[in-house]
DNA sequence: GGTGTACTCATTTTT
DNA sequence: TGAGTACACC
């Protein structure tokens, strides 16, 4: 396969780069992907082995498909994976160097919260003025600066600080006890294993001669360290990014990294890729304006030869549910001009803003998905039967052993737990091993020793047999403890817990054929790397939901932002000071605008439920940065109730006395339009409203000329007599078959064009 | 030891 | 608004 052939000249510089420093500045949409793969595939055409290939992403999903495309290049053998299941798996090769036992347990978030919590207990703070999350963030940053426990006390100069400290050090004084790592921890051990000992860092720069680092804008300082000591000694260290892409530095990302590569390496090349082959030129010059605003960046001029296509559209709502009616609207009059669902895709800040959407799509029929949901391993019933496999590999995680003790129901409740937490740590033995001890029956009286010891043998047992292959140990587990006959009485046979334990256990045979000789702790670390099985969900024929962060990295042909509102775009916290990184807020609209290939549209509303109350809502300032030529606002007008029945007015007719001024029931799409020109417009059903026809300046509308027949939605049909314009509005005079002669504000009504 | 109810507190999330 | 927690009660 020719691998050059169809690039363009920075793509081929970078493909065509061997030894030495490459910076790559992949603008949005350049072809950044493409151009990785080919380069790998280009380093081994040349003569590189594959297995010196290291190539590091950001998640498991882009390194297995990294995998697959390199693959595809006629390319094998080269390994692709995250900056933590490389140090996952050189801390089980360099166990005792590194001084971790090789069967350690990974704590994720869930299991860090709870280490954060005793641990705050038992640092004993004068008052509760710390909560769980923040003692996590604070330790979680100092890891990634590779603070250790002590480093920080040492800095520690105010007295919330020592508190912190001390918290750090419990916290590490828990997961030493429990054989875990969080991870962090993953991060800053091999790092620190690599200071320590320069024989094995050469050893791994030897290893990997190629070191390829993807979406290097959103690395961290760990990260960076281990990066560039793998190549302190060849330099074949290639990053590629977008600087004005970086959208987790919440989560210790540094912008800075990419920044200044050109001064770590001064001897860098650097490529710019700034062809865009995704977007339309009016998407790209929408995004392009906001991104302009932002300081922190280097200034690319992002360019396409696409043709021009469609306006970006500004839409305003009345409220959430008009603007997700609206977004509804938009999409299936998408779909009635031949795209498909999963063209379709709704981006937003929160969470919680889908919930409205996701109403407006259900009501409607309109198929869609949310891209978040629960991810497979941190639903209950695997977490639990991973914590079986976990204890069994690792007795001392005492994590672990308190999530199942009681799983399936034994009757060892909170009392007993709470005396058997109380005697290990007296003698400074793990709670299995506690509980394995008849001595207990002192501390817990018989029937609870009983239980407990009980408990204890069984996992014993389980760890007595071989833990390959993994099938087969997950399957003993579920039929030793009655996991699965428990599942079943819950659930139902057909039940969701059920399927997801089967889905489990299949993951496992897949694993063990795909790794014939690893054993239950690979596989335990491999799944607690990985935060959904990897589910190819290809087409779906729904409409995409999901929040900007996971937008990152995918494309689609027509994209709906919603909420650009003061506040929720650029997010703030509600005690209003500047707590929020405007300018990171700006990359993550940026991001989500630029995944748009045909069709953009930002919604907002003017009133919104926010966690409880309705609040009136400022704009974004976004929406007047990324403002130009190509962009096209729309108001849509709040509902109006229809008038009730009014006999007394003695009006002879069912419908009442029709006020004229009384606009139209509303469902969707009554448009004001703020064309430039002053003009407003008037939207003619049946066609796309993308291209609603603008007033003329002598105020006649183009497509209601007179003798027109339109159909208006309350009055019926009837014939255009003139159109003009009053003051702001454009009205025009119709003269009904039911009702006469009335004037209509073309603002307020959608007329549906008749033959 | 399991269940009901008052109370609090609100991003983004992969590893 | 609604999820998750703490605590009281049965």
């Amino acid at each position: 396969m020719d691998l050059l052939s169809d690039l363009n000249e920075p793509q081929r510089q970078a493909v065509m780069h061997m030894e030495g420093p490459l910076l790559v500045l992949a603008g949005a949409g350049s072809g950044k992907t493409r151009v990785i793969t080919r380069r790998v595939a280009h380093l081994i055409s040349q003569g590189v082995a594959p297995w010196q290939v290291l190539a590091i992403t950001f998640t498991n999903k882009a390194a297995h498909e990294m995998v697959d495309r390199i693959a595809n290049l006629g390319a094998r053998g080269v390994m692709a994976c995250t900056f933590h299941s490389l140090c996952a798996r050189l801390l089980r090769e360099f166990a005792e160097e590194a001084g971790v036992s090789p069967n350690y347990s990974i704590y994720d978030q869930a299991d860090q919260r709870r280490v954060a919590r005793l641990a705050l207990e038992q640092a004993k703070l004068p008052s509760g003025s710390l909560t769980a999350a923040q003692v996590l963030h604070t330790i979680s940053r100092a890891k990634m600066q590779l603070q250790t426990a002590a480093d920080f006390e040492q800095n520690a100069a105010t007295s919330p600080m020592r508190q912190m400290a001390k918290i750090y050090s419990e916290y590490e004084k828990l997961l030493g006890a429990a054989n875990a790592l969080d991870f962090d921890d993953l991060l800053l051990r091999v790092a620190q294993l690599m200071g320590r000992r320069p024989d094995i860092r050469r050893l791994l720069g030897e290893r990997y001669r190629f070191v390829l680092i993807d979406e290097y804008q959103d690395t961290n300082h760990a990260q960076y360290v281990i990066a560039h000591g793998i190549a302190l000694e060849h330099e074949n260290i290639c990053a590629t990014g977008d600087p004005d892409q970086s959208i987790y530095s919440w989560r210790g990302a540094r912008i800075d990294n990419i920044l200044e590569f050109e001064h770590d390496y001064t001897n860098a090349t650097v490529v710019r890729l700034e062809e865009n082959y995704r977007s339309t030129p009016q998407i790209l010059a929408a995004a392009d304006r906001l991104i302009s605003y932002n300081r922190l960046r280097k200034a690319k001029g992002l360019f396409t030869q696409r043709p021009s296509g469609a306006d970006v559209w500004v839409v305003c709502t009345h409220d959430e549910h008009a603007e997700a009616a609206e977004v509804v609207r938009r999409a299936r009059e998408l779909v009635a001009r031949g795209m498909r669902h999963d063209d379709i895709a709704v981006f937003y800040r929160l969470n919680s803003l889908s919930r409205v959407m996701e109403d407006a799509f259900r009501r409607t029929g309109v198929p869609y998905r949310i891209a978040r949901g629960v991810a497979f391993y941190n639903r209950k019933e695997i977490k639990d039967v991973l914590a079986y496999l976990k204890l069994m590999v690792n007795p001392r995680d005492d994590l672990a052993c308190e999530r199942i003790i009681n799983v399936p129901s034994r009757g060892i409740g909170s009392t007993t737990l709470a005396r058997l937490r109380d005697f290990a740590a007296g003698r400074g033995i793990g709670l299995l091993e506690a509980a394995s001890q008849g001595r207990m029956i002192g501390e817990l009286g018989k029937a609870a020793a009983n239980k407990v010891a009980a408990f204890a043998q069984l996992v014993k047992q389980l760890a007595e047999g071989p833990l390959a292959p993994v099938r087969t140990v997950l399957e003993s587990v579920l039929a030793a403890t009655g996991m699965e006959q428990e599942l079943r009485a819950i659930g139902g046979e057909e039940h969701e817990e059920l399927a997801n334990v089967a889905e489990l256990v299949t993951a496992a045979g897949e694993f063990d054929r795909e790794n014939p000789s690893a054993t239950l702790p690979d596989f335990l670390h491999l799944v607690s790397l990985v935060s959904d099985v990897d589910r190819f969900e290809g087409s779906t024929g729904a409409v995409t939901l999901m929040t900007l962060h996971a937008a990152k990295g995918l494309e689609f042909p027509a994209v709906f932002i919603v909420g650009c509102e003061e506040g929720i775009l650029p997010f703030r916290r509600m005690g209003e000071e500047e707590t929020c990184d405007r300018e990171e807020e700006r990359r993550l609209c940026f991001v989500g605008m630029t995944r748009a290939m045909d069709h953009l549209t930002l919604t907002r509303a003017r009133y919104r439920g926010l966690r409880g109350s309705r609040q009136r809502q400022a704009a974004s300032p976004f929406l007047a940065e990324l403002d130009g030529p190509q962009v096209r606002h729309v108001e849509l007008r709040p509902p109006v109730e229809v008038q009730p029945i009014r006999q007394e007015s003695g009006v002879d007719s069912e419908l009442g006395e029709l006020v004229e001024e009384t606009p139209p029931t509303f469902d969707e799409g009554f448009y004001d339009v703020k064309a430039p020109a002053a003009s407003v417009a008037a939207a003619p059903a049946g066609r796309d409203s993308d291209s609603a026809d603008v007033a003329q300046s002598d105020g006649s509308v183009p497509h209601l000329p007179p003798g027109r027949r339109v159909r208006h939605p309350m009055f019926g049909t009837g014939q255009i007599v003139s159109t003009g314009r009053s003051g702001a509005y454009t009205k025009a005079v119709i003269d009904f078959d039911q009702y006469g002669r009335k004037t209509i504000i073309l603002q307020f009504t959608r007329l549906e064009l008749l033959a």
